[in-house]
DNA sequence: GACTCCCCTGACAAGGTTGTCAGAGCGCAT
DNA sequence: ATGCGCTCTGACAACCTTGTCAGGGGAGTC
């Protein structure tokens, strides 16, 4: 660490205010502000000694005084609370949330939950004690009825990645069961009759339609499903990882893997190669992630759309607040099954 | 899509305010004001009564009107100006600046500014305009002198990633100098003489900096630098790509190569890929990505740790908000060299 | 019983802004 | 000269809070 010498420590100079800049030019406090909002009705004259003064005094508007002020309120920022930023699928969809909201000049907020249910409430309160213009949540756990009393008071949500539970509101969803169900058919017209499943949190929704994607495509190809083949709970990649090598380890062991999320599908590979079976059993994972085509076998994968979601939840957000007052909706977005090499891989005769 | 029924719909009733509260509990404001900032001198039954007024009415104070009358007039609230949250590396700085900012109770706002000079302003203004606490700003640009004003008017400034320009101001850096005459050197040590550098976008600094590296590397290394081993300006995967086979295709060829960024080394490897030279030309990327030891070969980078840049900004804001005035500090963080397998790759024999 | 002291409480103003409205100034017709 | 209508402007209040301060009331002391 280096220190640079400063020039001399300046004293701060507070922000100057409308009623300096009023001061400076000459004129009442409203006619700045009128001038400051493009309003009509000030004479050229005082517009330039407005303009004068607020340049010399580096004069910004207070947004917080002035949307305490306005009859509207609003404060041109919305919340998104997301899973975790660090995350790809939150952070791509946080990305596309800001492009719509940037077109709107409106300003976003953002936190991140980790699956914790308080966290989550937390994150809220702070977000409507900003009174933000609305919220694009993913929700966490069981009961959003909390929320019952922002919709009241005026303030749109809309949910993504997750239905909301105990509220009707917008949200913006993909197709869990149906990306499952699709995974596991693609699997069995490989040829694979032991498909096993490697899923996220037993509790987190998307992780419960997708297991029963997968148990539905189970059914409709007339495949026992085996309860050993069944891997629940799994989070974090080592998680998966272990849980990989266990199942492969066993006797009568699958000969294709289907995995419900991203770091377990990440963990899955981890466990292949370490074995060295990467090019022996199947795999698939439901959300694509980078460079999943650049591995070697390259990873066949069920995709979401994490920008698509993004992009419409902020897009349903904005109606609502331009006054769309219809019924709530759920949009349901399609996955896509992208077939690379891991999901086409043939079972071994044994 | 789908419609559900909504419940009839209830016009809004916009939220309660401190009057309300203290009408319903039959105290003055200021009590209720007492109450729900803790303040004591309240007697039991009294605080009692507003605590049922508030959560009869689910009163939320409104924090911007509360900012605007402290004498602090901190609004807990931070601004992050970043590259691109939709890339790792600001995403995970992002989140690293989240976790800080989270045990003080202090939000967050963000942006992109995609390599945009003049989104860099328009957000630093619109987060200024909202009172942010304090910026922490990945700049992009010549200029960063126009944000002398916010630092005079008390506004914290700490930038990551980038040196600002025309400014004094804190900073964290990685040490990209360094980092990148490690890569070369790395590559050196097995045997390489013919070094390629394929770099990013040549007017952004720590581009330019990973190439005076490089240069610098060369030179201590008794190696002719061959203009026609260097390639600027690969700002995409495709860019990276295409430029990697032209290279590769050319008479005298480079047996190694450095790719200064992200984006760039997962462009090169794909160009390795398609021409089945994976194995055979050695690869170091500046900066780490998900998956790179999982790909074949595992690929060596020299990496940063935009988790520690996050935090450590966010601290170094943090201190100045907690009143340190002391001068201006550079924080240079370490690159780590590491050996996964495709930077070991040894020149072949011609 | 008079007096101090302390604790609670509320009235009032202020923070930076905008909505309302009345008044000032002007041109023009009568 | 008077009246009318118009445009431009500023005084004032209000948005929702909190800081300041003075007053009311009770307990404790002599």
């Amino acid at each position: 660490m280096t220190e640079h010498a400063d020039p001399a420590i300046t004293p701060y100079r507070p922000r100057a205010t409308l009623r300096e800049v009023a001061a400076m030019a000459g004129v009442s406090m409203k006619t700045v502000s009128r001038v400051v909002n493009g309003e009509a009705g000030v004479t050229p004259q005082k517009v330039d000694a407005v303009r004068v003064a607020i340049s010399r005094l580096d004069y910004r508007p207070n947004v917080s005084a002035s949307a305490l002020r306005r009859s509207s309120g609003r404060t041109a920022a919305i919340g998104t609370v997301l899973e975790d930023l660090a995350n790809p699928f939150s952070s791509v969809l946080l990305r596309a949330v800001e492009d719509v909201a940037n077109e709107r000049r409106v300003l976003i907020l953002t936190g991140s939950v980790d699956e914790d249910q308080q966290r989550e409430r937390t994150l809220v309160r702070a977000f409507t004690e900003r009174r933000v213009d609305g919220l694009i949540i993913a929700p966490v756990g069981e009961d959003q009825g909390y929320l019952r009393a922002e919709m009241e008071a005026g303030t749109p949500l809309v949910f993504v990645d997750r239905q909301p539970q105990g509220l009707l509101a917008d949200c913006v969803l993909s197709d869990n069961e149906a990306g499952a169900r699709d995974a596991v058919h693609h699997l069995a017209d490989a040829g694979h009759r032991r498909i096993a499943y490697l899923g996220d949190l037993a509790l987190i929704p998307t992780a419960q339609q997708r297991f029963a994607g997968y148990q539905r495509a189970l059914l409709e190809r007339g495949l026992a499903p085996d309860p050993a083949h069944v891997v629940h709970d799994l989070h974090t990649v080592d998680d998966a990882a272990r849980a990989t090598a266990a199942l492969l380890g066993a006797a009568d062991a699958p000969t294709a893997l289907f995995a419900s999320q991203n770091l377990v599908t990440i963990g899955a590979i981890t466990a292949l190669q370490e074995l060295g079976l990467e090019h022996r059993v199947a795999l698939i994972g439901f959300d694509d992630f980078p460079l999943a085509d650049l591995l070697q076998p390259r990873v066949s994968v069920i995709a979401q759309d994490p920008a698509a979601m993004g992009r419409a939840a902020a897009e349903l957000l904005f109606q609502r607040l331009d006054g769309d007052r219809g019924r709530s909706r759920r949009l349901l977005l399609p996955t896509t099954t992208v077939p690379r090499g891991s999901g086409e891989i043939a079972p071994e005769a044994r």
